[in-house]
DNA sequence: TCTAATTATTGTAATTTGGACAATAATTTA
DNA sequence: TAAATTATTGTCCAAATTACAATAATTAGA
């Protein structure tokens, strides 16, 4: 086994991903930008940036969020990361892959000084992206719908106040298997939701009442083993 | 925002961690290392090393396996990335973890290089490591926990024959609780297991018939869709 | 105003699953 | 051969799941 020079070793950088998804009509959705400079100028890709020399994981990725929308206070997941040698045409480039799940009509996205163009894209129909990104979203999305399987997160896509049926079509969309209405209600039925007076408006028919997540009540309820969320 | 010069960012290096998980005597064990080298002379670490220039993520991880244990063709699971900026003393350095489930009495032990000693210790009872590192084991041993729930890798730690009672001690210990013989044996009735006309050996008392997992058939199932591994 | 159309919401009965516990089987030891 | 010990299977009841029916609230148009 050959053993080159300490210092050798320090001749990488690490940038993060960050995908950020949405939902919206039905679908989930990844916010890409149109990259500004090169590599892979024009091509469309997940926002990312290098890290800072001092700066932790997290904080890089939340700063790329908060370049792009303006946002705080948003959750961060982990998601994997990739390494592969030649990923990046310009040395050896780590990227650590963050995802955060976001309304989209709660801000208005600013395209960046290295974004040319930003879009909403539908999973279903994307583009060939640049670098290794195409792997990255998709592993992403795996781990995405795995978490939204046991963890309550999926209420950071819903508008704050939804429907019960708006709630059943994400998780169809995520199970991609269709579930009976009354059946849906049943199942839920130890997730604690508050349902408001308030109902949905400019349906053509009877609108339906509007519930929103009950996040303290279900912290207490974690606390004390009360449930877990499985779906 | 500052921008400093692109070739500053690439004075990193990464590492892998390769975290072993064993079990044996009704407990999950983790390999460690006595470290022979600065920093963290003589303290119990991860066995783990930097990832050379050229060398893949999961390659990197392979090669510290191997020069543990000489074993090969083993799973490894990438688990999460830790780099706060000081993380390590001498300089900025990410790792990324990965794990791989053994058969503790399937291999011998080799101190290697960087390794003054090997040891299994048992979850219950780590001492103070080096760097990060009792953080960094116990959110992997989280994911494993997470894992061993979704995916039917718990037959990786288990013997190659097994008793269902072993089987069923393994799961209990993962889900820190206990359940009824009879009833799992029922809940598992859809995981194709060999029953083989074998028996357990030297024991005091009726031995149990050993049974082996059937990957060929879980394989099978699961392109069809007949079942997903749930516990 | 009344009726059809549409979707929301609730209920019911049958089936399946899960949990508690009892009964029987196959060994070893003395 | 009997006692001890653990393996394995069966049974009953409660709880959860499923399929499907019934009722409620609203809009649109006659």
């Amino acid at each position: 086994m050959y053993r080159i020079d300490f210092n050798d070793f320090f001749t990488s950088a690490f940038s993060v991903d960050c995908i950020l998804f949405g939902y919206s009509e039905g679908e989930i959705k990844a916010l890409l930008i149109k990259r500004a400079m090169q590599p892979f100028e024009n091509l469309w890709a997940i926002p990312g940036d290098l890290i800072y020399p001092d700066e932790d994981l997290e904080q890089a990725a939340e700063r790329v969020l908060f370049e792009l929308t303006g946002l705080n206070n948003i959750a961060m997941h982990q998601s994997q990361t990739f390494g592969k040698p030649n990923r990046h045409p310009q040395g050896r480039v780590i990227t650590i892959s963050y995802f955060a799940l976001l309304r989209i009509e709660d801000f208005e996205v600013k395209a960046s000084s290295w974004a040319g163009d930003v879009q909403w894209v539908s999973l279903k129909n994307m583009p060939d992206l640049a670098f290794d990104h195409n792997h990255i979203l998709s592993s992403t999305y795996e781990m995405l719908k795995l978490k939204l399987q046991n963890e309550p997160i999926c209420f950071d896509l819903l508008p704050e106040r939804f429907t019960l049926n708006e709630f059943q079509q994400l998780y169809e969309f995520t199970f991609d298997q269709a579930f009976d209405k009354a059946n849906f209600r049943k199942k839920i039925k130890n997730i604690p939701l508050i349902a408001h007076d308030e109902k949905q408006q400019n349906v053509k028919h009877r609108p339906a009442k509007l519930f929103s997540f009950d996040k303290l009540s279900y912290a207490e309820g974690l606390e004390q083993n009360r449930y877990t969320f499985k779906m």
